[in-house]
DNA sequence: AAATTATAGATAAAAAAGTATCAAATAGGA
DNA sequence: TCCTATTTGATACTTTTTTATCTATAATTT
């Protein structure tokens, strides 16, 4: 495996993925331009993209399904298990808690937390909710490194200033609401709404 | 306004309409250096992203703010209003439904469906629940162009099949499985859990 | 066993994206 | 009114990303 993976090849990593999972489970060697020919890529940036895993690749037949499999799951959390947080339990944050595929790769949300005491000491999908004032505590307490604000825009810089604080090392965040987070901490946004605009300015 | 905005740009103009949205009302003029160092971005990317709008701006003052927005707007909606359907309408289908700011891109979800026959007849967040096998006939008889896919990955090619033959141009799909499309029709992914595994993975 | 073919992996080229530099414009102050 | 500082918009340059080409390898066919 090459150093320092490029984000744009990272972002590919789970599409292959779910492409390498999807296939039907007699499949035992798949080429780059079997994958490319699917997901609609170039077949030497597949090539380009898979070397950067440890996978590699045999003449005249291709990898070996199983391994590259194992190989970008590796890729895609090779520190191990992470522990993440949620910021908001409205009706976004419950979707997300109880969607499975976090552990898929390696991650795990351990707490919730909401400003509504009035959701504090439930659980949603397995997982404890907390009062809001207690999530300095808790993340450090338990270890966390990742977080997921599904908080409205107002409140949102707010909560990201506190998980920067707690020690929070990357957030993920669904707040239509640009964040101003120092160099260190990384931030990925996710906006439903913009991503359809998109979309829609994207078709004639 | 040049032609054919790159797509990179495109999915930067929301990004700079939350943050020109988001700034006190008292502003009337931003430099794209004000705009650059609060994104976190070069000052010329963001003169040469501002520069596909229509909006110009004025030296050693810069853009009117709400003309910018506007050029923004319009930009990212200039085909005016377009319509959208959701499918699935389980926790992340509901929430989606709940969440205002389509509308701020001309967008305006006009129905969901689900193929629990249960669901059919009710309304989530003011929105009609149809029937899974009335999508086609609902979608042709309002003129729908976009569609959301919200349901399980198993169900994603079959839904998305059908989305395409009802005559669907543009889809953003929840599921986390790649969609095979005829050329034409595009698709958006929104992978929760792999943003958080990139994240993950970039953080030392 | 030799020839053929499909595929990986490497190298080179091209295209796209981002950054630096600079002239022109203009607001504000001397 | 003239000078200075700031900002746009254009152009040139650099870096990144993608695509094309080529060589080596190994499975398959002859």
């Amino acid at each position: 495996m090459k150093h320092e993976i490029p984000l744009i090849t990272l972002q590919r990593m789970p599409v292959y993925l779910n492409y390498l999972k999807g296939m039907p489970i007699g499949i035992k060697y798949v080429s780059s331009g079997y994958i490319a020919e699917a997901l609609g890529l170039g077949e030497v940036l597949v090539r380009k993209d898979l070397a950067f895993t440890s996978a590699v690749g045999r003449p005249r037949v291709g990898y070996l399904a199983e391994e590259l499999i194992s190989a970008i799951e590796n890729c895609l959390c090779y520190n191990g298990k992470r522990k993440a947080v949620l910021i908001g339990c409205g009706a976004l944050g419950k979707a997300i808690l109880g969607y499975e595929g976090f552990g898929y790769y390696g991650i795990d949300i351990v707490a919730a937390f909401d400003s509504d005491e009035k959701k504090s000491g439930v659980t949603v999908a397995g997982k404890p909710v907390y009062a809001i004032k207690k999530t300095r505590e808790e993340i450090e307490r338990l270890g966390v490194e990742l977080a997921i604000i599904c908080v409205p825009a107002q409140a949102a810089q707010e909560v990201a200033d506190m998980l920067v604080e707690s020690g929070i090392r990357a957030i993920l965040n669904f707040a239509p609401a640009a964040l101003k987070i120092p160099d260190g901490v990384k931030v990925r946004q996710i906006d439903v709404a913009a991503n359809l605009a998109i979309l829609s300015s994207s078709i004639k």
